[in-house]
RNA sequence: GCGCGCUUAGCUCAGUGGUAGAGCAUUACCUUCACACGGUAGGGGUCGCAGGUUCGAAACCUGCAGCGCGCACCA
């Protein structure tokens, strides 16, 4: 810092710590290292995503923990990496091939497709990574890990052997959430419910065995009518009870011939007789509760719609090859030219969509393979005890209430970009082979912990991880299974399978459990519970020698970060700023500080672009007053003595004590916005504002040695205030404490290297306090003197002096006033002089204002207002008559005076003693102005 | 339907029983030798509504309203 620039340029200074912070190793963990560990696992993103602002959020968030913790003289390992996002990547490079070679991954085949996947992921995989470096986040990139990672992979594998040898894992033919545009099946938590605007639509249908007898169905999907194979009433409804046993003609397929067309009507207790017409139309090929009435009722399934959501030739030849949607429409036609159609009025009802997609899932039946979630009675005990901690809690009630109701995970995806499910299948002709080929496929692995073979009727399947078995059921005709797994099944690992799991390594030795995980409750089933399930299932294993498996000790949730008008962040509607920009707009400090100041513990964020501006401009402050350090010149100062210490002094030491303990309890707390506002308030507010002008008093005169002095309070507070700052701003801070000279001669514990290092600031003990003189009461007259000051400042507006002009002052002390703080003074008011005059007889029409201090007056005669300045104290005197009022209206009552404590009763009545001085005073200054 | 959150200055939000706060915006004045990404002084709120508890409620309790979110759903 031997030139400092005037105003703070980040582009300057970031890129340069970044560097040398990595080439310096300052982010590497070291699991042999004595001191207490402290962990945390990045949230990957998805490796071929971009930056946005709730990544922002997100990783400061990780990042100042990180650094805070390693200034509390923790190990700190924050272990980065990216996820292969299944879904999401495969699509982008399927666009990207479509427009680059108009090739459908169809036609490139499957071994080829993922080849470009893979060079895509080469190509754009960094991306992300090195955004994250751009906001400063101190990740030990020696360990970054992605999610396809071949080591990673195999613990995939690992897992789903195991589970799947614990028959936790199974396949079956099931209705599934299937998204027609990504074709493949979904989860359930993967589907979004919306309501959308549709038709309840009325049909009536012939009773077979009585033709005068109509019933009438209602149904928004008059398209599914040709998969129908039964209808259904309730028992119990008088209406309809009698007709259980007959059949209905189903008016479509309309080609149909007549006998075709009959579907019995059954009796269900599911069928809700308020709704509707209480006739329900039972589709259980493309409908959840429908399939569940037709496994009751054994009823034919009928299956009309295909995988890509068009219709199939089961629907008739009129609806065969639409899409379900203009099915739907012609479907209607067709019953109304068959009379059959009675109303069709609007209706909003909830349909569940694709989220990755955006379109409407078709409740579709297929061969899926699930899991039954493992470890759910400790996953639910570690929260509900408080083992575990929720940050805000008010989670852990979804949580629970989530885990509660849990249902079997579907796993598969019918997706090429992921983690191939490890099981090979052969198909026998007969079950005696099948059997036969089982025991001696049986035999052979009987000793492998690796494998695990199941016959099904005349399929036999292995499921392995052994690369030699993969092999020979491969070379003898063997079928891999070609679905992959879903992304999540691969994330919920994360915390383990990163750490070298599932070896014991001194890494899951030295970090695991994690200490802190940040992320979004919009994950919360996605990725947080499925990851307590996972570590209570696989690192619960003697051989880890865990008091207690949990992931994680503390789960904090961010908010989401919504625009101005509260609107969520997305693509489509462009409100997305990229933090790069504003990075290079503004400096990554400016953004880190901008965001943590706008979000408060489990509220959601509305981003504006002012926020960073404000941590632009605060950081500007920051470097100012560094530089105006620097500009009373001499070396880092060392030793503070103590009897040269001013009011001043020891005020701002006071106010720093405070705001240590305000921003370590805030984040302990994890309330970053509140240690952010405390760390403005005290730098800019007290030091930058009080403090440092009043300094100006000393630097301003000759006295050399008190000249020093000060200079050591303030290299003091700034070698404090810049740690404190540190984890908010790493880059700001590591320049200036540098180039100031802190890490001068220092041992790298202490911050020598880089304040990455450097001790975070504990707060005053009482032998420091008492060695300095720091009593409470230097804060209580030192504000007296700066309230003083104001008072003073208002003086010249009812004079209407302009803030240019110098003025002179007279002062009537009450007690002896220090020639220190009568400089302080004059200083603070900009004032020409400060006469000090015990015996002062003010001339008549001299403003005046009263402290404990004493009275203080702007004589000039002939140059006031003298009406406007009546006016405002007479609207100051109303002011605290008003507030006398308050005050001995609660005095007066007796219920008060004698419930209250009486520490809140003293201080009501000092109060009222206060403003009845006030009042004095305003009252004597009006009489004063004649 | 069940659950959760929010409602305080024009805007965004702090404030868990004792004198209503911050930042931004706004008004006036000021380019004074750290900083105009700055300084000084000001204006602006019956704390969503109605009850209750209490000496005292923005805060605690009950109800209501509005907004947002999650879960579950009836064709």
């Amino acid at each position: 810092m031997s030139e400092i620039s005037k105003a703070y340029e980040p582009q300057s200074v970031e890129d340069k710590w970044y560097d040398f912070w990595l080439k310096q190793g300052c982010f590497t963990a070291d699991p042999k290292s004595t001191k207490p560990p402290y962990s945390i696992v990045i949230p990957p993103p998805n490796v071929t995503g971009m930056l946005h602002m709730g990544h922002v959020l997100n990783n400061t968030i990780q990042d100042i923990l990180s650094r805070k913790a390693r200034m509390d003289g923790k190990e700190v390992l924050w272990l980065p990496g990216t996820d292969h996002a299944g879904i999401a990547t495969q699509v982008m490079v399927e666009k990207h091939l479509k427009k680059e070679e108009k090739k459908s991954r169809h036609e490139l085949g499957r071994e080829e497709f993922l080849k470009r996947v893979w060079l895509w992921k080469e190509k754009h995989g960094d991306i992300i990574i090195n955004q994250l470096k751009k906001l400063g986040c101190s990740c030990d990139w020696t360990r970054e890990r992605f999610t396809m990672d071949p080591e990673y992979s195999r613990c995939v594998q690992k897992v789903f052997v195991e589970l799947y040898k614990k028959g936790l894992i199974y396949r079956g033919k099931r209705m599934v959430n299937w998204c027609p545009v990504s074709q493949t099946a979904l989860s359930d938590e993967e589907v979004e419910m919306k309501p959308q605007n549709g038709f309840m639509y009325h049909f009536k249908v012939q009773v077979a065995e009585a033709p005068d007898t109509w019933l009438t169905i209602a149904t928004t999907r008059p398209e599914t009518i040709p998969g129908d194979t039964a209808v259904a009433v309730n028992p119990k409804d008088p209406r309809y009870a009698q007709l259980i046993g007959k059949h209905i003609v189903r008016p479509l397929p309309a080609e149909l011939p007549r006998e075709q067309k009959l579907i019995p009507i059954i009796g269900d207790e599911h069928v809700d007789f308020e709704f509707g017409t209480g006739v329900l139309k039972v589709t259980p090929a493309h409908d959840k509760a429908d399939f569940d009435i037709g496994t009751r009722h054994k009823l034919p399934l009928i299956e009309v719609i295909n995988a890509d959501g068009s219709m199939n030739a089961l629907a008739g030849a009129s609806l065969a090859g639409l899409d379900r949607f203009k099915a739907r429409k012609v479907a209607v036609e067709l019953l109304a030219e068959q009379g059959a159609m009675i109303e069709s009025k609007p209706y909003e009802n909830n349909v569940g969509f694709s989220q990755r997609a955006d379109v409407p899932i078709e409740p579709r039946l297929s061969e899926q393979w699930f899991l039954k979630y493992p470890a759910v009675p400790q996953s639910k005990a570690c929260v509900a005890e408080g083992r575990m901690k929720f940050h805000p809690d008010r989670w852990a009630k979804v949580y629970d209430h989530w885990l509660t109701n849990i249902q079997d995970w579907c796993i598969s995806r019918q997706l090429w970009w992921g983690h191939r499910i490890p099981v090979w299948s052969v198909t026998d002709s007969d079950e005696a082979k099948a059997k036969a080929r089982f025991e001696h496929w049986a035999e052979q692995l009987k000793s492998s912990s690796e494998s695990s073979i199941r016959r099904n009727g005349n399929v036999v399947s292995i499921a392995t991880i052994t690369p030699g078995v993969q092999h020979t059921l491969e070379m003898s005709g063997w079928q891999q299974d070609p679905d992959v797994l879903d992304t999540w099944f691969s994330s919920w690992l994360w915390p383990f399978a990163t750490m070298g799991w599932p070896e014991n390594t001194e890494t899951l030795t030295k970090f695991y459990p994690t200490t802190d995980l940040v992320t979004g409750p919009d994950i919360i089933f996605f990725w947080v519970a499925r990851m307590i399930m996972a570590g209570y299932e696989f690192m619960g294993d003697v051989k880890f020698a865990l008091p207690d498996a949990m992931p994680f000790q503390n789960v904090y949730f961010t908010g989401i970060i919504r625009d101005k008008q509260g609107r969520k962040m997305s693509k489509t509607l462009g409100n997305s700023p990229d933090p790069l920009v504003l990075i290079a707009q503004y400096g990554a400090d400016a953004l880190r500080f901008g965001t943590m100041r706008s979000a408060p513990l489990g509220q959601d964020v509305l981003f504006d672009e002012k926020d960073v501006e404000l941590g632009r401009n605060f950081c500007n402050k920051l470097w100012n007053a560094c530089r105006f350090r620097q500009m009373q010149g001499g070396e880092v100062q060392g030793e503070i003595e103590r009897t040269l210490l001013t009011p001043d002094d020891k005020w701002i030491l006071l106010k720093l004590d405070s705001a240590i303990r305000e921003v370590t309890v805030a984040l302990n707390e994890y309330k970053f916005s509140e240690a952010t506002a405390a760390l403005y308030k005290f730098f800019w507010s007290e030091y930058c504002d009080w403090y440092v002008e009043a300094c100006k008093a000393v630097f301003f005169g000759t006295d050399a040695t008190q000249k020093a002095n000060t200079l050591a309070v303030i290299d003091f507070v700034l070698s404090h205030t810049i740690r404190l700052f540190h984890p908010f701003l790493p880059f700001i801070t590591e320049e200036l404490w540098h180039g100031m000279g802190f890490a001068t001669d220092m041992p790298n514990n202490q911050g020598g290297k880089t304040i990455m290092n450097a001790p975070w600031p504990l707060p005053f003990d009482d032998d420091f306090k008492g060695h300095y003189g720091l009593d409470d009461c230097y804060v209580e007259i030192t504000d007296t003197k700066y309230e003083l000051v104001r008072n003073g400042r208002d003086l010249r507006r009812a004079g209407n002096i302009q803030a240019a002009k110098k003025v002179k002052y007279v002062f009537k002390p009450a007690q002896h006033l220090t020639p220190h703080d009568a400089e302080v003074i004059k200083l603070l008011l900009n004032a020409e002089a400060l006469e000090v005059n015990a015996d002062y007889q003010p001339p008549k029409g001299t403003p005046t204002v009263n402290t404990k201090l004493g009275e203080l007056f702007l004589p000039l005669e002939g140059l006031i207002d003298v009406a406007a300045e009546k006016i405002r104290l007479t609207k100051e005197a109303e002011k605290i008559q008003a507030e006398i009022v308050k005050v001995e209206q609660k005095l007066a009552n007796p219920n008060f005076t004698t419930k209250v404590p009486p520490a809140v009763l003293a201080e009501h009545e000092q109060r009222l003693a206060e403003w009845k001085n006030k009042l004095t005073h305003t009252q004597a200054s009006l009489a004063a102005l004649g």
